[in-house]
DNA sequence: ACGTGTCGTTGCGCCGGCGCAAACAGGCCG
DNA sequence: CGGCCTGTTTGCGCCGGCGCAACGACACGT
């Protein structure tokens, strides 16, 4: 076991021991799975990366990948973390495009990667995958749109809530102080997600932490009263 | 001709007389069109509310619809303007859920429309329209990003320039004087686009107005100097 | 022509949150 | 153990842009 570098990156319980492509029948998914080729991400380096040419689409079999869209004038915006099962970079299937995103292991992550022609014929064989990618097309699709509306009506300190509530019920682990997002998350990286800086983001989460609603260290946050976040997360509301 | 109440609403010329899919091969468009249902929706009616049940998704035929989502506290968020041969919530396929936004009418528009089943159905008889909606759903998806950055990157003014360019770009129209947008647009509704007041739209348009980029009137843009403003928009200054 | 309603313009004051700077905290390595 | 590196905290000043309010401009109906 030389995962284990970054600290535990255990896959959900519920999730199949070679995961993947959740929502696709079994044989069919393991075919899939066979026509592409592993590949090893240790921590911290890139998949693939924005503005290279799109070449081949990934699956996450183990870890964890951040999706990150740059700006010329130094910004960064984080999309999503991914993690098992979940696929990327659906864009090189189509034409000969650049990504338009980067791709960053958090922890060592393992990976299941096909190029065009072959993932062209996979869509082409079975339908079935096809409608998946669809589908998992149109929900991103509307997350992000969500979140653009809430970048430009909402205060910060909301946009932060929804933040840490949606990372939380993605990658959030139980323990008996609350929920501990269980990859290290940076005031940064929080920032980025969030749209505002790591001044503000630290700001905000001393006087929650004054509050009792949250818990955190270096990297490190436990969402301590979820019902209260919750609710500040809807309303912008203290009280 | 009762449709000239609102101005011309010409369909870009390079496109078929019955409009729809540009990508499917013609005599699968055919096929499907004609499963759907034909319907008029008058020019500032709804033709589907955010948060109501997703029963059909929709082709528009000719017209123009605005794409709209809206925040509890009362600020919206314009996502797109869509034309004849773009299809629309794609959502009411899969499960049973709620429009994730609202369609309006811009000018009186004609849309063919298909309920879940049906819909279905035709996906799985071609598969080729599985393949074209998920390549328009990713190149949306990258859309969306792409202004999700901008957003939260950019100064207001940056924005408005890749806004207005935007539009232009999609429903602009050439004359003597410059790219006119060929559809009524509000400095509220660019506003709504951008992410910003109308305050702020209307002092920069008429700033703008001073330096030559842009002629304007009431519900009415056009763009006399395209390239300062692309400019303008890559860099942010005005040197 | 005149009233009315809708849209656009502009002056002004205010504030959320950015960002520099400086100090602090914790993990890691020699 | 002490130094170093990276992440975090907090004080403080500044400013982009919001939003009220008041006015102006244009389109339309009768």
């Amino acid at each position: 076991m030389m995962l284990e570098t970054l600290g535990p990156t255990n896959p959900p319980p519920h999730r199949p021991a070679l995961p993947g492509l959740d929502g696709v029948a079994p044989q069919i998914r393991e075919a899939i799975l066979a026509r592409g080729q592993r590949n090893r991400v240790p921590s911290g380096q890139p998949l693939y990366r924005q503005g290279s040419p799109a070449r081949r689409c990934y699956l996450v079999a183990s870890g964890r990948l951040k999706l990150v869209k740059l700006h010329e004038q130094g910004k960064e915006a984080v999309f999503r973390y991914i993690g098992p099962g979940e696929i990327t970079a659906v864009v090189a299937v189509f034409k000969e495009k650049a990504y338009p995103l980067t791709a960053v292991a958090i922890g060592d992550t393992q990976v299941v990667g096909w190029d065009r022609p072959t993932f062209m014929a996979l869509l082409r064989e079975y339908p079935e995958l096809a409608l998946h990618l669809l589908q998992v097309a149109v929900e991103r699709l509307d997350e992000v749109q969500t979140r653009y509306l809430e970048l430009n009506a909402e205060q910060v300190q909301q946009r932060l809530a929804r933040a840490l509530l949606r990372i939380m019920k993605h990658s959030g682990r139980r323990t008996p102080d609350g929920i501990l997002i269980d990859f290290p998350l940076s005031r940064q990286e929080l920032a980025d997600y969030t749209g505002t800086t790591l001044y503000t983001v630290s700001r905000t989460l001393s006087a929650w932490e004054k509050n009792g609603w949250v818990a955190s260290g270096r990297e490190r946050i436990t969402v301590t009263d979820p019902h209260t976040l919750v609710k500040f997360s809807e309303t912008g509301e203290t009280d």
